[in-house]
RNA sequence: GGCGAUAUAGCUCAGUUGGUUAGAGCACGGGAUUCAUAACCCCGGGGUCGGUGGUUCAAAUCCACCUAUCGCCA
């Protein structure tokens, strides 16, 4: 087995949210390849960084009151902190909001200029008066043009499926203001991928790409490559594009390059050679691990803008499909949508770690979380079939024998046959195949229960004179144990490493060559694992309905006026309130809208004239406790003198209503 | 709307270039056992392979249409 030197990621999460469930799939299959392949010996880097530009994420920072900086090292620190415990372990985490992804998204952008590969013109496009922003799709809402479906986005209906252009929705307003979006012309900067046609033809159907993936690409490779807008006006959180001020990287421009970015700062902390990695002649393997949600970004913009910027191109693009649960999307209502952090208070992260390695293939098949399967395959597999073989042998090298394993290999042949299950297994890691994997070692590990129930060693330890034979029975189970352990350690490396210390050997590595330990002394045993508690998964549940709750949605279109300049407590505190009481109401002669109101504030009377008429009728009103506004100056009217404002909400006509105090309020009191 | 993927036992999934009675694990039923975290071992029931039509000596597998689910449309 030759060494090999590998370079690996996973997507980059978006720092605009917490891990979940879904996240993981895609880290959980990273790692556990990762894993292997440094089990195995060879040079593996693995590295991630958080996404951290764009404009969701300046807005949540205006919303929660911080600078964008300040959002995503907050936010970087929580993702970091799930993957540790999830037992992801990256070889360098860093940010997209880096110095050195700032040099190496500059460096690439102008080679794609230098190259020929950059235009630029002005578009117009929808603008928000109000924030003085430019508006993308997403931020637009109104009216389906087509079906007149109400609060649809932008760029389609959800409704009807239909697909327009922002202009076309009618009754537009900005998600952000509620005003209507104007439009305004500003100059972008375009990538020009239809360059890269001719390579992208061949690189996507060489071998780099999964079949269904690379299918995918030849619809859109035969479309023909249109240009891709790399550039945002400011106010945008990200890069400046160095000749253009007030032009920013689209966040997608520079969050691949975040690759780059996070290797290149481990190369700096530990003595690496970037170029040997990243050069065009480099004979690293490059690796990037995706949700086939983004597979338009790395297999054709990724790969295009490596090439122009003279770099390598990745040897392969692995692309996973989604996480269902119960067989449905994940979903807030029903308690699906998990947080990691919500399942890392009630489960152990191996359980899960082994349940998607057991569902993985090398597909982009969404795969399943069905938690009654989860609960039984977890329990049956790991506790039942594999920690079993130890438990049971374990007790009785104890008892009688001192925790010493036998002289001799009583079974060499079932040893041999294990250890060369290593290959078949091997090929499934190394191809992704990680259910095919799993499914090959639980085989190997029903071969040792069933072993052990043919020896029968219980039955060995009530005859006299048998105890050699049991000893090397129960010991043949234990060196069993320890290479599906080695098979499993990808998987569930925690596990592994506490079965390491049980039989009290170093770290293991891959077996190729592995010899049964003989005469070698094993640690008193305790439960590795435990099964799965059903109470736990409700609790996960539970926990999940409730995050919603906590977490409304933070962006959402204005149904309401905005939200008046903010004053000062002194300004409020010069408004009077009052509960008043109306005793008398009438109508008023010849005016459309107003009543008459008599109110009682206390130590005094109040005329009032309200224009709710349209509302209510006067004798509804008699009566009634309500607030007025006591030191507003006597505003004369055409029907008189109002000394004062009763307070009511609501757009008008029939749809007024006159506010009331709790019960037990009497007139007079001051609101404060 | 266009395009793609998927649809196999109660559940989760295998089924290589079409080729004997369609498989596994879990669940279920029966038996055996008691070393082991009620674990393990043996046996068994259970599927008109989403539907309809076609190609073929032969279709879960190839083709067409339909239905459902999921995704993509930069």
């Amino acid at each position: 087995m030759s060494k090999r030197t590998l370079l690996v990621t996973s997507a980059l999460p978006y720092a605009n949210g917490p891990i979940h469930l879904g996240h993981l799939v895609e880290y959980l299959q990273t790692d556990i390849w990762v894993r292997f392949q440094k089990q195995r010996g060879h040079v593996c880097y693995y590295v991630c960084a958080d996404d951290t530009h764009g404009t969701p994420i300046m807005l949540r920072a205006i919303s929660e009151g911080i600078s964008p900086e300040a959002l995503i090292a907050k936010v970087g620190k929580e993702h970091l902190a799930d993957f540790t415990e999830f037992g992801i372990v990256f070889d360098n985490y860093h940010s997209t909001h880096s110095p050195e992804n700032q040099a190496l998204s500059r460096l690439i952008y102008e080679r794609l200029r230098d190259g020929g590969h950059i235009n630029s013109r002005s578009i117009t496009q929808a603008y928000d008066p109000v924030k003085e922003m430019f508006l993308s799709d997403r931020f637009i809402k109104g009216e389906c043009p087509k079906c007149g479906a109400a609060d649809q986005y932008g760029d389609s209906c959800e409704a009807c499926g239909a697909t327009y252009s922002p202009t076309d929705l009618k009754n537009a307003v900005s998600v952000l203001s509620g005003e209507k979006p104007i439009t305004k012309d500003s100059v972008h900067y375009f990538f020009n991928l239809a360059n890269f046609s001719d390579m992208l033809q061949d690189w996507t159907t060489a071998g780099h790409l999964q079949p269904e993936v690379s299918n995918k690409l030849k619809e859109w490779l035969e479309q023909g490559l249109k240009e891709w807008d790399i550039s945002r006006d400011a106010p945008y959180f990200g890069f400046e594009i160095p000749d253009a001020p007030g032009k920013y990287f689209y966040v997608w421009l520079d969050a691949p390059i975040g690759y780059m970015a996070s290797f290149k700062n481990l190369c700096d902390k530990q003595g690496l050679d970037f170029d040997a990695f990243w050069a065009k002649d480099s004979n690293a393997e490059l690796y990037h691990f995706i949700g086939k949600d983004i597979i338009y970004f790395h297999a054709l913009f990724w790969p295009a803008m490596l090439k122009g910027a003279n770099f390598r191109t990745p040897s392969a693009i692995f692309a996973h499909g989604f996480l269902t649960v119960n067989g449905e999307k994940m979903s807030k209502s029903r308690g699906t949508f998990i947080k990691a952090r919500t399942y890392l208070e009630h489960l152990n992260p191996e359980y899960l770690r082994y349940y998607f390695a057991a569902k993985l293939s090398a597909g982009v098949d969404d795969i399943d979380l069905n938690f009654d399967d989860f609960s039984q395959r977890v329990n049956a597999d790991l506790v039942g079939k594999v920690v079993n073989i130890a438990s049971r042998c374990s007790s009785f090298i104890h008892k009688r024998f001192e925790g010493q394993l036998s002289d001799v290999c009583s079974e060499p042949e079932l040893f041999q046959q294990f250890v060369d299950a290593n290959q078949t297994i091997a090929e499934f890691y190394e191809s992704r195949e990680f259910g095919k994997a799993m499914r090959e070692i639980m085989a190997l590990a029903d071969k040792a229960n069933q072993y052990i129930d043919e020896k029968k060693p219980w039955l060995m330890a009530k005859v006299e004179g048998q105890e050699r034979e049991l000893q090397q029975v129960c010991s043949m189970g234990i060196n069993l144990f320890r290479l599906l352990m080695a098979y499993l350690k990808p998987v569930i490396p925690v596990l592994a490493t506490e079965a390491e210390k049980f039989l009290a050997i170093e770290s293991q590595p891959w077996p190729v060559t592995a010899t049964p330990l003989i005469k070698h002394a094993i640690n008193p045993f305790e439960a590795l694992m435990t099964r799965v508690e059903a109470d736990k998964i409700q609790a996960i549940v539970d926990a999940s309905k409730e995050n919603l709750q906590a977490t409304a949605p933070t962006v959402k279109a204005k149904q309401f006026e905005p939200i008046a300049p903010t004053i000062e407590f002194d300004d409020f505190a010069k408004i009077d309130l009052r509960i008043a009481k109306i005793i008398k109401a009438e109508h008023v002669e010849g005016a459309e809208k107003l009543l008459q109101l008599t109110v009682d504030i206390g130590d005094e009377t109040r005329n009032i004239l309200a224009g709710i008429k349209s509302a209510y009728a006067p004798e509804a009103l008699e009566g009634k406790l309500t607030l007025v506004i006591a030191n507003l100056a006597p505003r004369k009217m055409r029907f008189g003198l109002s000394e004062g404002m009763v307070l009511a909400a609501g757009p008008g006509g029939k749809d007024i209503w006159v506010l009331s105090p709790d019960e037990g309020a009497t007139a007079g009191m001051r609101v404060k």
